[in-house]
DNA sequence: AGCGGATGTACAG
DNA sequence: TGTACCTCCGCTT
């Protein structure tokens, strides 16, 4: 499920039940038990989120790491790539089960971390260089439209790859990809440097919308009103991934809006989804 | 039971 | 551009 709207949520999930607490860390899986241990019993004083990138901050730094305070906060760096995965759980943790690379518990609540890409401990300075790396996020208050617009309005790039690019924008996926260019009636294969400002602008906008809500309901649902399949006078569809979308796995199926058959193919190793009517050339 | 694909990234060549 | 990473789940047999 990780697009950047799960990684907020889970920012917000994990503070809620580890925040101002002292934590127990391990890795039953053993693959991060030194940086596990080294959490083990500390104070977990904040949690940030940015793009796809989630950091559990630790009252305190640790020992030999070029932090240059030798204090501060240590931070916990998670990536999910792909299939990574937190699952929580009140009371008592139980026995882990399965890979869990990182469990998590405080009196109350446990969270097992399984599966991601990344999963390392980072210094102060060390986090700020990862954020730097990223583009701006529509999730975060900080962000800046127009360095993505600066970075998008001079890129031969196609619009579908550069969304997906997160240098120019952090926290959007394949789902939100191909649902927002949708909304917005944007051929995928367009450049970047043909899109006009106010399409920029209003696409900027939709994904800040969209993805407030995901983090909100935890899922993607990108179906407006004015076109709900009800209103089209077909069932109401949930897609596999759990939430309610127009074109997003949905290949050769009949498009909610114009009824013509979705399109898919495969854009920057990832499958991409569009309505050839809707999105015309 | 086994296969293949998935909301992602990084590295090799 | 391809492949590895590494976990889960749905689909096929």
């Amino acid at each position: 499920m990780p697009e950047g709207h799960t990684i907020h949520r889970l920012a917000q999930d994990c503070l809620e039940r580890f925040g101002g607490r002292t934590v127990r860390a391990a890795s039953p899986q053993g693959r991060f038990t030194d940086g596990a241990a080294l959490l083990d019993g500390r104070l977990m004083s904040d949690t940030d989120a940015h793009g796809k990138h989630l950091f559990l901050g630790f009252d305190g730094g640790f020992p030999a790491h070029d932090c240059d305070h030798g204090c501060g906060t240590s931070w916990v760096h998670v990536h999910l790539g792909l299939y990574g995965k937190f699952s929580f759980g009140t009371g008592p943790a139980p026995a882990p089960v399965g890979q869990v690379r990182l469990r998590l518990a405080g009196p109350g609540h446990y969270a097992d971390l399984r599966g991601p890409t990344r999963c390392e401990l980072l210094s102060d300075p060390e986090k700020r260089a990862v954020e730097r790396r990223l583009g701006p996020d529509p999730l975060r208050d900080d962000a800046d439209p127009a360095r993505a617009w600066a970075r998008v309005s001079r890129s031969r790039t196609t619009i579908a790859a550069l969304l997906m690019d997160q240098k120019t924008v952090a926290g959007v996926g394949n789902v939100y990809r191909a649902e927002v260019l949708f909304r917005h009636g944007i051929d995928p294969y367009r450049p970047g440097r043909d899109l006009r400002r106010s399409e920029w602008d209003a696409l900027w906008a939709d994904l800040a919308g969209l993805m407030r809500e995901g983090v909100r309901n935890n899922r993607i649902d990108t179906v407006r009103p004015r076109h709900t399949p009800e209103a089209m006078g077909r069932a109401p569809r949930v897609d596999d991934h759990g939430g309610e979308v127009y074109v997003y796995r949905r290949a050769g199926r009949a498009c909610h809006v114009c009824g013509a058959a979705v399109r898919s193919a495969g854009l920057a190793a990832r499958n991409l989804f569009w309505c050839p009517t809707c999105q015309a050339a």
